[in-house]
Parts: C-alpha cells; sequence; structure tokens
DNA sequence: AATTCGTGGGC
DNA sequence: TGCCCAAGAAT
C-alpha cells in the first residue's frame, strides 16, 4: 500500500516549469504593496522577516510602522538601549527575536562596517537569523539566488510533492528543504521567493485552499487525490501543563507602581512584570485575603513594606505555546510611599510610565484594568 | 533531535 | 468555547 502510494507521487513537472508558472502567476497575483515591499532595503527586509517569524502578517503591520519610526537606520537601531528594542516589540511575543535582532545590529555595524553581508552563510552567523531568514534576506533585498522554507512554502511543496509526514521530524523537514532548493530559480529569485509565500498566504491556505486559481494544480499530488486538508502533516497532541501564579500588584500610596524585570532567559526575558509568586498546586477554594498574603509571603517578604489594603482581582489563564498559566491578581495598596529598592531589575513608576516598557501582555492587560479601577483615572 | 521560546487570528 | 497554528531560531 506504501509502494503504491509512492509510485503514484510523481508530480512530473520539472523544476524549470515549476518555477515558470510560480513566477507567471506572481506577476499577475503577487502581493506587491506590504509596507516592506515598498522602498526595499537590507535592513527593511530583515526587520520584517523577524517580526514575521510564527506571526502573521495583519499582526506585523502596525508594528512594522512603528518599529521604523523609531529605529529608520541600523545605525539608530544599534545604538538604541536594548529595552528601548524590547519596549517596540512588546506584545509580538517571541522576545528572544527582538534581542537578538538588537544584537544583530551592533554586530552588522562593528563585524561589517554597517552593511549586511552579502551571502547566505554569512548571514546565517547572524544572531536570530536562520536558514530560511537568510534565503528571505538575500533574495528579497539582495537579488541573490536561495531558497527558503517558511511555513507556507512548507504547505505548497508538501501538497504538491504529497510530502508525508509532520515537517517538525527532522527527515520530514529536510526532505522539504531539497525540494525548496531543487526549484529555486538562478534568475528572478526574489520574485518566486515572494511568489511562494503569496501562493500559501493566499491561495495554498490551511483550511481552504483556491485550488481552482493554482497555477499548480495541474501537477498538484494532493488535489489530484484530493488530501490538500492532509498536508502538512499535523502536529502529534501533546497536552499542555497548567501553571499557575499569583501576580501582585503593588501600588504606593502616590500610585506608583512595583514592576520587576526579567531575566533575559526564559519566558518573558528581559521584559517587565509584577512581582510574582509561583504556586506548586492548584488552587481550587476561594481564598481569604490573608490566605492570598500567606501565598505571596515568599515575595512580599523581599521587600518589607506596610500593607494598607488587599483587592482579590479575578483569575484568568494566559496560554502559551507549551503550557497555560493560571494567573491570580492581587491588587496591594500601600500604607507607605516607595520603599527605596535595592536590586535595580526592581522599579517603582507611575502607571503612565509603565506603559512605556517592554511588558508581558498579561502585565498590559492588568495594567489596563487598573486604569477603569476606581481612583485612578488620573495616573494614567 | 526534541524543546523552548508568545500572542492573537480564525474557525 | 477551546483548539490549531502562523513569513522559525536557538539550544
Amino acid at each position: 500500500m506504501t509502494y503504491a502510494v509512492k509510485a503514484e507521487a510523481s508530480s512530473n513537472i520539472s523544476p524549470q516549469e515549476f518555477t515558470q508558472r510560480v513566477l507567471s502567476w506572481y506577476h499577475q497575483h503577487g502581493r506587491k504593496d506590504l509596507p516592506w515591499q515598498k522602498n526595499i532595503t537590507p535592513y527593511r527586509v530583515w526587520i520584517s522577516e523577524i517580526m514575521l517569524q510564527q506571526t502573521q502578517v495583519a499582526t506585523v503591520i502596525p508594528y512594522f510602522a512603528k518599529f521604523m519610526k523609531r529605529f529608520p537606520s541600523l545605525k539608530s537601531l544599534a545604538e538604541a538601549p536594548v529595552d528601548d528594542v524590547l519596549s517596540h516589540w512588546s506584545g509580538l511575543g517571541y522576545y528572544a527575536r527582538a534581542r537578538n535582532l538588537h544584537k544583530c545590529a551592533q554586530t552588522v555595524v562593528s563585524e561589517f562596517a554597517g552593511r549586511f553581508p552579502k551571502s547566505v552563510d554569512e548571514l546565517e552567523t547572524l544572531p536570530g537569523i536562520g536558514r530560511s531568514t537568510a534565503g528571505a534576506i538575500a533574495t528579497i533585498s539582495m537579488g541573490l539566488s536561495a531558497p527558503i522554507l517558511d511555513g507556507n512554502v512548507k504547505r505548497v511543496l508538501a501538497r504538491h510533492f504529497a510530502v508525508e509526514g509532520w515537517p517538525g521530524k527532522t527527515a520530514v523537514h529536510n526532505a522539504l528543504w531539497d525540494i525548496a532548493e531543487a526549484h529555486t530559480p538562478d534568475s528572478d529569485c526574489n520574485h518566486y521567493t515572494q511568489a511562494m509565500m503569496d501562493l500559501g498566504a493566499t491561495l495554498c491556505t490551511r483550511t481552504k485552499p483556491d485550488c481552482k486559481r493554482c497555477p499548480l494544480v495541474s501537477t498538484c499530488i494532493a488535489e489530484k487525490q484530493n488530501r490538500q486538508l492532509e498536508f502538512p502533516g499535523k502536529k502529534p497532541k501533546v497536552d499542555k501543563p497548567v501553571k499557575q501564579s499569583v501576580f501582585l500588584i503593588i501600588q504606593s500610596k502616590n500610585g506608583n507602581l512595583l514592576l520587576e524585570q526579567r531575566p533575559p532567559q526564559g519566558i518573558w526575558g528581559g521584559l517587565w512584570s509584577f512581582l510574582e509568586q509561583p504556586l506548586n498546586t492548584p488552587i481550587n477554594a476561594d481564598l481569604s485575603p490573608e490566605e492570598w498574603l500567606d501565598l505571596a509571603h515568599p515575595q512580599l517578604q523581599s521587600i518589607n513594606l506596610k500593607i494598607d489594603s488587599v483587592e482579590i482581582w479575578p483569575g484568568f489563564r494566559h496560554t502559551f505555546s507549551h503550557y497555560h498559566l493560571d494567573i491570580y491578581p492581587l491588587l496591594i495598596t500601600l500604607e507607605s510611599p516607595p520603599n527605596t529598592i535595592n536590586e535595580k531589575q526592581q522599579q517603582w513608576l507611575a502607571p503612565a510610565e509603565a506603559l512605556e516598557l517592554g511588558l508581558a501582555a498579561p502585565v498590559t492587560k492588568l495594567l489596563k484594568r487598573l486604569s477603569n479601577h476606581s481612583g485612578n483615572l488620573n495616573l494614567f
């Protein structure tokens, strides 16, 4: 049975005809007005490619605009404080991208005289730039020829050539790279790169592929077998573990808030957040304010402050790619003005100042709740 | 080689 | 509602 499928799985199209059809389609139907497709430079293409990693176009567009306004050049980015870069990344996720972006800008300035190296191999040595992103930068912004393999291209190739299996598996991943490489043209590769992404994004979509309009339909094996939705193979389902944590919204008499910068490694690396007390066991009963403070005691102990009142806010679930976090917020109002702080990763900030920092998404959410909270309107 | 990194869109 | 997943890279 396996043999029969594989025997049938021949697409009968040469790489030359494949690229020709793709390029021809692109000139008629490809996207040409995305923000990073105007005034094309290696810098702008690089920023867009990093932002677009695992992130949808519609989400990226407003971030790209604000980012380019604040950091219009490679030099301006390299010279900026990394906290400034993180604040402009706040809400986009995968914050190692922002830290690597900053490091990469500084490396290009110091090691490459401020110009991106014009080869895929050298681009790949830079932080945050892997094989696919290097290929995209090299083709789109430098006119070189190189393969890419993003989510769109994976879907198009997996369907057209009926590549079985989940691309997370190394063997499947490698097979797709081989196919991508074999179909990469020597010329017009900038348009071919963009075309393949556009095909995946606009026609060969995950749920409702518009095969009638596809330039590759006549040789697409998945379409011939009516198995479009089986490609690419699905990731095996794994139950996400649930963690839980108390978020301490500590507000002094003058309205200032106590925030803490997270270490560069791990989740929300480098972002600012409320003091957080992880819990080992789930909360399954209503607790009194005193019991909540007991749970949070290890965090509170470290900062020696006098509590005036405690408000228990409704908890909510924040879901990451690999686990759930059940968040239990406590609004703790102090008797006294802000303490002096020794550790420099902690800061007392006016709410309006806090909103300028690189914040984790649930922190932004809680700050919005706080701004609607009685007595805080004038602070935001 | 398998995990670890966020967040929001779309259904 | 909850689930799958998106212009992937680093470890």
